[in-house]
DNA sequence: TGTATACCGGGCGGAAGGAC
DNA sequence: GTCCTTCCGCCCGGTATACA
């Protein structure tokens, strides 16, 4: 019979679960470093839903903390609002692990439905140990897991941005990725007035947060434009240009702010629309 | 059925380090 | 030197599981 010490760290598959961090995490003015460390812990354990029930002991082993502090921690996680901690017991009674729900979006609504989220590379027998596995092979079990990534798309997305490569060699998209000058005369002509340089920048954001992976980077960023001009009624057109002086942390912290912005506005789209569990949304706002 | 062991979350007290 | 914060170790009460 299967135990909660399934949540413990495995050494054997430890490297291929992963979390997701939402940006709006970053600048929570009550998440430290030390929160942003569990939330990130506990991210590796949630499943679709943003839930998971590891242990304090699992926790504080897999941050090389004492438990109490783990609690602590969670505590204040928990007092924050990020995270809902709910007791759990057996069916007899017994006390068992909580069960902690991630707030994936930002704002006081409900947790996500990371269904909508965007696609990261698929989740195959061949993915790279250092990216994001899907839920399906995270350690924790679940079986209220609503779904397992292998084998088809991530729900909610549109097909295009979907990276169904298993034969192809895919690659990272290196921090200092920039759109060839024929992408760049592409997009000029296709949308003019967008400002290229901070959807370029938060492209490869995105990509970083989440790990994901593409065999043609410069086709999945005209995908990602497409899509993202598509998303807004109003095109990604910033009210103020590019200033090459600009301090690159501003600079961030406004590509942050304006992903949460998107991401605020998928939540809304998803809780207007029923179809969400058939994975029929298109996602043109993700990141 | 009873016992031993393991695990759980919660809480307390003390040590260590930094700030004033 | 004092105060505060952070962290750790330990204990407690409770349940789950394995085993004789």
């Amino acid at each position: 019979m299967p135990t909660l010490n399934t949540n413990q760290p495995n050494t054997g598959q430890e490297t291929t679960r992963w979390g997701r961090i939402p940006a709006w995490w970053l600048s929570h003015p009550d998440i430290d470093a030390d929160g942003l460390a569990v939330l990130a812990a506990l991210s590796t354990y949630a499943n679709a839903r943003g839930e998971c029930w590891p242990s304090q002991a699992t926790l504080a082993t897999a941050l090389k903390r004492s438990r109490s502090t783990v609690n602590r921690i969670l505590g204040q996680l928990a007092d924050a609002g990020v995270i809902e901690v709910e007791p759990r017991k057996s069916a007899t009674g017994g006390r068992l692990s909580c069960l902690y729900r991630l707030r994936l979006e930002a704002g006081s609504g409900p947790i996500v439905n990371v269904q909508a989220m965007p696609v990261r590379q698929r989740d195959t027998d061949v993915a790279v140990v250092d990216s994001p596995c899907a839920a399906a092979r995270q350690e924790q079990l679940d079986s209220n897991k609503p779904d397992s990534l292998a084998g088809r798309g991530r729900e909610g997305v549109s097909a295009e941005r979907v990276e169904d490569h298993p034969t192809g060699e895919t690659q990272a998209v290196p921090a200092d990725w920039m759109p060839s000058a024929a992408d760049l005369t592409w997009a000029r002509a296709k949308h003019t007035g967008i400002d290229l340089d901070r959807h370029v920048e938060g492209f490869v954001l995105r990509c970083q947060a989440h790990g994901y992976r593409y065999r043609d980077v410069g086709a999945a960023w005209r995908s990602w434009l497409l899509q993202d001009v598509q998303a807004h009624k109003a095109p990604l057109v910033f009210g103020t240009p590019t200033v090459s002086g600009m301090s690159r942390t501003a600079d961030k912290i406004a590509a942050s702010r304006q992903q949460v912005a998107i991401w605020a506005g998928v939540a809304d789209r998803l809780r207007q629309q029923p179809s969400v569990e058939t994975g029929a949304i298109s996602l043109g706002g993700g990141w």
